[in-house]
DNA sequence: GTATAGTCACTTTG
DNA sequence: CCAAAGTGACTATA
């Protein structure tokens, strides 16, 4: 081989030319992508608002040119402005035009054919019986008013590799990852509830939410071929469908687990191989983490039985070549997962790069591909091994981490699952010497407000009272996951005469995941979970003892550190969630219930909870919800902490403080 | 009731 | 335009 080398090997990892479109004319040509570099007198990219796709930046070359303006716009600030109980009344209509103009909204977005004609048939009543004769929407069964698909544009065939990300972009892409990913679950989610409503059945949502996103132009990625590191993406990152895979751009492919740019598009005529997702769907694989052996695809019946020989084509040649230029694949593994919505997740697992392949009898007695793959040195921990990893760490904690364990349970039981404290650094203990409160204090008088709850004793629905507090829709889907973030939502509570299953109750039943605290040279101290936390799940609240403006004044004049939740409310995280302003021009964030500014200040100085460890990010995985069950007063909301995305276990919990300059780091009120 | 095998409707891509 | 790549929701079975 070394006497005919058709196309110039470039020895492109770890040390790829620099020059863009340095090559060969016979050559393989990966060109390098700059990242986009703002100027220093400019905002930083994530704040940069609108984005402008084709703004004359100093690099233009990496854009997302599938984001429309609207995907950065701002949202529609007016609404937030109006003040409660005038045209937002509990009892007025605009209360319910809010959820019912989102529901239309939705409603003409996932406007398609009914699956199978048969359904409507099934439906057709017994003359006997006086069941009720779903009436077909106009808008699933007039083929008239199911808008034309639009044309998608076709994944691009320049393959590039991204270079020299700073600590901006890396913030900048993670954003634009995270912004996309939120957009994919609020739809998802809202697309289960809605085919849940019509037709009291579950639908591929997973589909639909990326048909839609796609005919929008929000997948990720499709300007560009990427090898490598895919912006914004990070070894261990979590998703829980194929489809969004495909939306951010880790992965093309919606089945197949070869992804690659084909023979006739690339710029030599051979095929190259950018990922592959194993998920135990061959036999002859063989896992063992750095080192892989994979199986090539095809070959298989509608069983997944091997039952003829593969070929060397399509993804199975793609791999090969990879390997014979020394390109590096992007590796996803797929686990079963009980707890995800589609009973499995997949795992980023980083990039490896195959060192051989040989043509094989498989066990099935056919002939199959494999390929052996080694993971590429110098990468985060892998995202599998660290899944895996938690849950030895979650049954027998001592027998993997034998040193490193102060506390089993900083809360003293208080909390339904204990809360760990780890440190192997130094000899400090601290979170262990204060009084451990699983609730925020508030003042007596605060629960003078008259507090009327619902009388739903067979269980609360979509009309019920407490439905009605929150806009007409509650906020948490059947599996208590927040559907859409509110500027305070109204949880059923001691006044209210439903059961504790209630699913309007959610973050006052407390921790659901094992945390722990744990020492960090970078951060001090750190809060993780063991388990993996899903995008809208209830971590803990934010606890400490509320102080009145008056009081915290005084407090404050003592040189004690507070924590101010009106700094959370500015930062209003919680009105990314939810967010569909990207899918619908017209979206309106929830402006119900509105609440006035927070005065009060949180003392953590003597009683405290887990919450207050977690570190400061302006990319936060974790972000505060205000919510009300025990009281009624709006000016003194609990603060409570909800997943901003899929955080992996062991991965570091992080808050935007919303602080000022002189926050440099988390709130540390410990030495 | 709970694992598991089979069936069905899907989609994107080269 | 089509074949081929698995998945996720469901349903029947052990």
């Amino acid at each position: 081989m070394a006497s005919v080398v058709p196309f110039l090997d470039l020895n492109l990892f770890p040390d790829p030319p620099a020059a863009t479109g340095a090559t060969s004319s016979a050559g393989l040509l990966i060109p390098k992508l700059e990242p986009k570099v703002e100027p220093l007198d400019e905002p930083t990219p994530a704040q940069t608002q609108p984005h402008q796709p084709n703004s004359s930046s100093p690099n233009p070359r990496l854009c997302f040119n599938s984001l429309p303006d609207s995907f950065f716009s701002e949202l529609n600030s007016n609404s937030a402005d109006s003040v409660q109980g005038t045209d937002n009344s509990p009892d007025g209509k605009n209360v319910y035009s809010e959820f019912h103009r989102i529901s239309e909204l939705f409603r003409t977005a996932f406007a398609k054919p009914m699956q199978k004609q048969e359904r409507v048939e099934v439906a057709v009543p017994d003359p006997d019986s006086k069941a009720i004769v779903p009436v077909p929407d106009e808008n699933t069964t007039s083929a008239a008013v199911v808008p034309a698909r639009r044309k998608c544009k076709p994944r691009s065939s320049e393959l590039v590799r991204v270079m020299n990300m700073g600590a901006d972009d890396h913030r900048y892409f993670r954003d634009v990852v995270r912004k996309t990913r939120m957009v994919y679950n609020s739809l998802r989610v809202f697309a289960v509830a809605e085919e849940e409503k019509r037709f009291g059945r579950r639908c591929r949502a997973d589909l639909k939410a990326a048909a839609v996103m796609k005919e929008r132009g929000l997948w990720l990625n499709r300007d560009r071929r990427i090898v490598g590191s895919i912006p914004g993406v990070f070894v261990g990152d979590l998703f829980f469908f194929r489809m969004e895979l495909c939306v951010v751009g880790l992965h093309g492919q919606a089945q197949a687990g070869i992804d690659y740019l084909g023979a006739t598009h690339s710029s030599n005529g051979e095929p190259i191989a950018t990922s592959i997702i194993v998920s135990g769907g061959y036999e002859d694989d063989d896992d063992q983490g750095d080192v892989l052996i994979y199986t090539g695809h095809g070959g298989q019946d509608k069983n997944s039985r091997q039952c003829v020989h593969q070929k060397l084509e399509g993804g199975n040649l793609a791999l090969e070549r990879s390997m014979h230029y020394g390109i590096e694949v992007r590796v996803i593994r797929g686990f079963k997962y009980q707890g995800s919505a589609s009973g499995k997740v997949y795992v980023y697992d980083g990039l490896y790069r195959v060192i051989d392949s040989w043509f094989d009898v498989g066990k099935s007695g056919f002939g199959v591909y494999k390929y052996k793959l080694i993971r590429i040195e110098n990468q985060p921990l892998m995202g599998s091994v660290t899944l895996k990893f938690a849950l030895t760490l979650r049954t027998t904690p001592l027998s993997v981490r034998p040193l490193g364990y102060a506390s089993l349970d900083i809360s003293m039981k208080k909390e339904n699952i204990p809360v760990f404290l780890f440190n192997d650094i130094d000899a400090n203990h601290e979170p262990m010497y204060y009084q451990y409160i699983v609730t925020a204090i508030f003042p007596p008088f605060a629960y003078h407000e008259e507090n009327k709850g619902c009388d739903c004793v067979a269980g609360c629905m979509d009309d019920c009272p407490c439905a009605r507090k929150n806009g007409g829709e509650f906020a948490y889907d059947q599996n208590g996951i927040l559907v859409r973030g509110k500027p305070v939502i109204f949880e059923c509570g001691t006044h209210c005469r439903c059961l504790a299953s209630c699913r309007n109750r959610v973050s006052q039943k407390g921790v659901r995941n094992r945390l722990e605290v744990f020492r960090s040279n970078e951060t001090g101290w750190g809060v993780r979970s063991l388990d993996l936390i899903q995008a809208g799940a209830f971590i803990c609240e934010y606890a400490g003892v509320v102080l009145t403006k008056e009081q915290a004044q005084i407090f404050a004049m003592n040189g004690d550190s507070l924590v101010y939740p009106s700094r959370f409310a500015e930062t209003e995280r919680w009105a990314e969630w939810g967010d569909l302003s990207p899918i619908f021009t017209d979206y309106v964030r929830p402006a119900y219930p509105s609440i006035p500014s927070l005065g009060f200040a949180m003392d953590v100085s003597r009683m405290r909870n887990v919450a207050c460890y977690m570190s400061h990010s302006s990319s936060p995985n974790v972000m505060v919800q205000f919510v009300l069950y025990d009281h009624n007063n709006l000016l003194y909301p609990h603060l409570m902490l909800f997943a901003m995305e899929n955080i992996p276990p062991l991965r570091e919990l992080s808050l935007d403080y919303g602080m000022a300059d002189e926050w440099t780091g988390k709130l540390r009120i410990c030495a």
